[in-house]
DNA sequence: CACAAAACTTTACCCCTGTAAAATTTGTTT
DNA sequence: AAACAAATTTTACAGGGGTAAAGTTTTGTG
């Protein structure tokens, strides 16, 4: 760290005896470099510890190396996880992944949209609110980002990666019908395209498999899903309203809230014997092992949708390949079968 | 929408018939033009639906609007719940927060670090990894970006805005001592500062009362709390090795999962009769009322950490106010007494 | 050793906005 | 209406680096 202070690529060049623009080449790419060339640099930098100012490059460089993640809700653990994974693989990849999270509001939603796409990044991945994104502003920033769009499937962007709720509840209500009583089905205002298609697929596999439907609605919204789960689940409870000892969640987050009440209440949960009341949920969130008992729920593969969402986009970023005709891919998900149902 | 495409000031100059410097002067505080010309400039504006780059704008600013956020695990729900509040914090304040998450390693700390620093934040709010940070880059950091610390007190930055861990642990100390018997503590292998205060004021707290201090420290570390508290729970129980039928753990995810290893165990947890277990954390997550039984732990309060780190920060951005000697702003822990303990 | 290809240097211009200084216009005050 | 202050325009340069073109040096191959 001795002698002057080195803060442009000038003052690099004068340092190092290397001519600006072989500078700029290898901070665009090292190995773009002669070998004896990059040792220099190498040693320079090592001397005066120099970092090419982000603006500068940002503003003349067609695409830059940001990648946008923008989603519902940053603190709900299946996010949580799944940025966690979207992350590692950009960085990985030499991108720099931004976080943006909504925390469920529409405006900033919009907000999260505005600020990245002024970033001028070089792809997004987004999951949008769903049901209250504000479907133009969505689609105005896709015209202009590359995006993959993920878990919730609102018609914009690229591509579309998910699960495949029609299999995966498929699964659990067969599952569910196979070991006991049918299940009723648990769910919120839906607050995504998920939630409708969890719907549908629980009355079609229940109507295929010859059963009634049954269907309870709680009438609120809100990303509160524990607590929605907890205090309607005591009033449904107490008002002895549950159509079937066996309730399928639409998600991990309402079965926790929902297994917490049937405890409130003394009901004890689980499959076999002595138990009365079977949950099962929908997500395989990293916390449904530590329920009590541990959830009996649907994985959703949480690293092959960020691996293939990751995947779309660079294939994208590179021109190498464009996904002809908006493709959806969609995962499958797997029957993890715990304790409380 | 009509005619061409605004994409410059100058071009926005033009179709506005107002001079690019003065646009500039709007664009950095529409309050610094006359109201005429403001209404003139608003009309072009939602006609051309131009944004100005922000890599031109940061690039000759000394300050740019951007506020960093670090924390070391964005997963974990203290700080994602903690950064939600920061974040909205910062928005209301016109300014852009970005939040990077280390996922507790050293290498993706140092990452955050040099991305955030080289995109030369108005500062930044940063909760260190602890043990795990490379202290000479937070602290070089630091130097270059006003900092304030929060959660995890290392030595660099303005100010540090925590909790008071001597008197939130002696709160839940004394609770546990008056209304039963006196609790081991449970820990991992420390990964902060906190830690490390939490068994302190264990410690002294239970030799205060008069109490033999028991402490459990599992030799495992890493950021998988529910799944230590869990396995190492499983154990302790099975080879009878808890010294107290009352545990006080070091944070509620370690709580979450000794929880769910008594359950698994067939131990009842909870105060009262027929109960034989009690387990309290500390941090009061907001998944920890959804526990069963539902979680007795001590309340961090969030919103005034939040609050008080941002208002700080602001006021150094301001230059109004800079914090004398790197005060340590602690605020108090609130005792939740719920049921189980 | 010759020669072409690859890598490098020099030179020059571009990106888009901030900002200072001087000249001009606009608006307000007496 | 004159006088003055405030706002705006014009002009000009700065910021840090991308990148193209032309010329020079180094490298590798025959």
């Amino acid at each position: 760290m001795a002698g002057r202070k080195v803060n442009t690529m000038e003052e690099l060049a004068e340092v190092s005896g290397i001519s600006r623009p072989t500078l700029s080449k290898y901070f665009n790419d090292p190995d773009s470099v002669r070998e004896s060339t990059r040792a220099k640099i190498k040693i320079a930098l090592a001397k005066y510890d120099y970092r090419p100012n982000i603006f500068a490059i940002n503003q003349n460089r067609k695409l830059t190396k940001t990648i946008g993640i923008v989603v519902p809700y940053s603190a709900d653990p299946f996010f949580a996880e799944i940025v966690r994974m979207i992350e590692r693989r950009c960085i990985d990849a030499g991108f720099w992944p931004l976080v943006f999270s909504s925390h469920g509001q529409q405006e900033l939603e919009n907000n999260a949209l505005a600020t990245l796409q002024s970033l001028r990044p070089a792809g997004a991945l987004i999951a949008p609110l769903g049901r209250n994104s504000d479907f133009e502003s969505v689609q105005s920033f896709t015209q202009e980002v590359p995006t993959i769009v993920f878990d919730s499937n609102v018609n914009v962007g690229e591509a579309f990666v998910g699960s495949d709720n029609f299999q995966s509840i498929g699964l659990m209500v067969n599952y569910l019908c196979r070991t006991g009583e049918p299940p009723c089905f648990f769910e919120m205002e839906p607050v995504n395209p998920n939630a409708n298609k969890r719907r549908d697929a629980y009355v079609k596999t229940m109507q295929s498999l010859g059963h009634e439907p049954m269907i309870l609605q709680v009438a609120r919204s809100g990303w509160d899903f524990e607590s929605i789960g907890l205090i309607e689940g005591n009033r449904l409870i107490k008002e002895g309203k549950l159509p079937s000892q066996t309730v399928l969640c639409s998600n991990d987050r309402l079965a926790v809230g929902l297994i917490a009440a049937a405890y409130q209440n003394g009901i004890k949960v689980g499959y076999g014997e002595g138990r009365t009341l079977r949950i099962a949920g929908h997500d395989d969130h990293p916390q449904s092992q530590f329920t009590c008992p541990p959830l009996t729920t649907v994985a959703q593969d949480y690293s092959s949708i960020a691996e293939h969402s990751v995947e779309l986009l660079f294939g994208m970023i590179n021109g190498d390949s464009k996904p002809a005709d908006r493709p959806d891919v969609l995962f499958e998900g797997k029957l993890i079968m715990r304790e409380s149902a």
